[in-house]
DNA sequence: TTTCGCAATAAGTGCAGACATATTTTCGAG
DNA sequence: CTCGAAAATATGTCTGCACTTATTGCGAAA
């Protein structure tokens, strides 16, 4: 990275993870603040703060101010994931991709769903079923709730021609969401969709997603048996 | 975050996410670079380049030296994911664990197995088999295979005390790995093991880990109905 | 003895300037 | 016209310094 006697920041993260690793410094320990660390391995202190921030993040060690940083007790690795817009998922596989669209309705939610909206009890909410196709066979299977009134264009979308999840992706800003991943099995309709024996074992993948107090969008997506989340750490 | 003048990179990041959400900066479109954002927005070029640091690891915008950074064509979610150690996931819950050796013993491999270690034919991998109770109900089930040539002191490890999965991640430094989720139906013999009907849909999680250019385990880890792996945007 | 407020401390962040590095573009030689 | 070298340029990073902010721990007051 330099020629010269700059220290990067990925050799003190690699000399802090050295330290974790062989156990120089143990779980629970606190360790030598930004400043002495600078000193030691001769760096400017916001190369040692830039390289802790990044253990911070893998999970490693702990930062809190006025109380110095702590060797994890319990390392809780973290894994990144990428959740594509489906279409693209699909495309990048090589697969021809399609959505049909099987119903797009106003109605009054059951109780679970309106539980996880929070609306009131007489609202009324889009409800979108349809149907992700890769390479002419059935992929996954979206139903999807949308609080209209908390996405402006949303009733004038044509879901016919870009799947809800594509839609609102590309539509809708959002600031957070949970997702939950989950197997269940195919009932006799979900078997029907997604051309599969009925009690197979699919990936399920659930998703809402909120922008201030509102909450935007609940998504249940079953995925055609066989569907497996990669990630690597 | 401050008082004076000077803007937070918090509120650089919050306006570029703006541009991009309002499409005053479209998808696949060019945006300034740091210096002119900089100087637009009355900053340095340091609080700018942190500014979108953050928001490339969100995934909105591309950036490369030289080419400068765009808006990505398509927004892919980044979803982190937290992966502790089981018994502390069960006993963040309040549950009490209990982890109860099956099986261990050194194995030749079969196929499928031997090609993701990538070990050579005729070569025996340590193989645990055990479960996970959480509250005194099976909760995942645990199906390794190891290669204790390439990690150091695990075959005086006692797994009938601690998990292998836990006396891994507390002494096994490793670089990386890829971890795959999916959804599978309970054999007899695991639907046995998990206390659930043969057939039920299990939450499946198959893990590799390697350090250098050393395999160093494989496993499978089968959950109890029921199970869902949560994380937040 | 308890509690509240203040001082001390460690991380968090901002700035200006310099240099490093990866790519793209340009332009000259053949 | 093609190819390769050199220039240009946007991001990447380091430094030294200053100031901000959250938290802790201690000492004084109740």
């Amino acid at each position: 990275m330099n020629t010269d006697g700059a220290t990067s920041w990925q050799a003190v993260r690699d000399e802090v993870l050295r330290r974790i690793r062989e156990r120089e410094w143990k779980p629970g320990d606190r360790i030598p603040h930004e400043a002495d660390l600078a000193r030691e391995l001769g760096c400017a202190r916001a190369t040692v703060n830039r390289a802790l921030r990044a253990v911070a993040e893998d999970g490693l060690i702990e930062r809190r101010r006025r109380a110095g940083s702590r060797v994890a007790l319990h390392p809780v690795r973290k894994a990144r994931l990428d959740i594509p817009v489906i279409r693209v998922e699909v495309e990048s596989r090589g697969l021809p991709y399609h959505f049909s669209l099987t119903s797009k309705s106003d109605e009054l939610p059951p109780p679970a769903i309106r539980a996880r909206m929070k609306t009131a009890p007489d609202t009324p909410l889009m409800h979108v079923v349809g149907l992700h196709m890769a390479g002419g066979r059935p992929h996954a299977l979206e139903d999807r709730w949308i609080d209209a009134d908390a996405v402006p264009g949303v009733r004038d979308a044509d879901f016919s021609t870009i799947s809800p999840n594509e839609w609102l992706v590309l539509n809708v800003p959002f600031e957070g969401g949970d997702i939950a991943f989950s197997a269940t099995t195919a009932t006799r309709e979900d078997a029907a969709a997604l051309d599969c024996a009925p009690g197979a074992a699919l990936f399920l993948t659930e998703r809402t997603t909120w922008h201030g107090t509102r909450i935007l969008t609940t998504v249940r997506l079953l995925f055609a048996p066989g569907y497996r989340l990669h990630t690597e750490i």
